[in-house]
DNA sequence: TTGTAACTGCAAATAATTGGCGATTAGTGT
DNA sequence: ACACTAATCGCCAATTATTTGCAGTTACAA
């Protein structure tokens, strides 16, 4: 039994749809529960949507996701090992572009400095026009 | 007809409801459409919340008002005069701080130099503690 | 005034997420 | 291998947030 199933680790039952809800969410970077539902149902297509929500939910209290509210409408997952970038969120085509988190090192340096501010990267959107929709506008 | 009034010059009509949704949003400095409601009834009672609706959206195209999505469920409208400075929300206690700005200049540099991102301060929600929380954490 | 399009209120429609509950099943102990 | 129990699932109703259709009202220009 020297094997541990990262979610028996956790505490967790080891389900197909909980792992597969997990791989979903490593696989698709960031996804909404709507897509992740999606994606899982490409392999289980019997799985409910209410199951997506539940194990998106039970997986971050475990710290293997995470959300963040990227937009608008829903939050989006992504994968705990995943969180080592800051995401930019292109506020006109929705594209979500990736930058490592030491780009803010500085900023959130001066934003502890200056306001007792923590803040948590791993929760960090950043609006704006991606490189892409800046070019034709 | 010299003194135009701000909404009519967007080319709006000047309804007693718009003009509380607008004075609302100034006062509150940053409010869910609930809580705008909430705040236009204290004078109008009988307003609708689709009107609120549908008013921060109008305010919102003409450019008197902006929303940003600070935290879960809602968006959060604020007055255009006020996109001087950052939201420093805080994930533990829900408040939100402000920050000129400035303290992320160098940051929105970056940016814009190493990945073509144009980051739309205006739209800017930061993750994290306030110091409050962070105390007694 | 009067006409007309903008606007409002209301109620029903959507969308997103949550909760209840009986049926199923993973994991433990035998 | 078998039974037991709590965790989890699937289904579906309930919330919550927001949008939309439409008929009645109103701002405002002529």
């Amino acid at each position: 039994m020297a094997e541990q199933h990262e979610l028996r680790e956790k505490g967790l039952r080891l389900t197909p749809q909980r792992e597969l809800v997990l791989t979903a969410v490593r696989e698709l970077g960031h996804a909404t529960p709507e897509e992740v539902a999606e994606k899982v149902r490409q392999t289980h297509p019997g799985i409910n949507l209410s199951t997506v929500y539940r194990n998106l939910e039970t997986l971050e209290n475990v710290g293997l996701v995470q959300h963040t509210h990227l937009g608008h409408g829903g939050a989006t997952y992504h994968a705990a090992e995943e969180l080592t970038h800051l995401h930019l969120v292109c506020g006109k085509c929705g594209a979500v572009g990736d930058a490592p988190i030491d780009v803010a090192a500085n900023f959130v340096q001066t934003l502890a400095d200056d306001y007792g501010f923590k803040t948590d990267v791993t929760h960090f959107a950043i609006y704006g026009l991606c490189a892409a929709c800046n070019v034709k506008n």
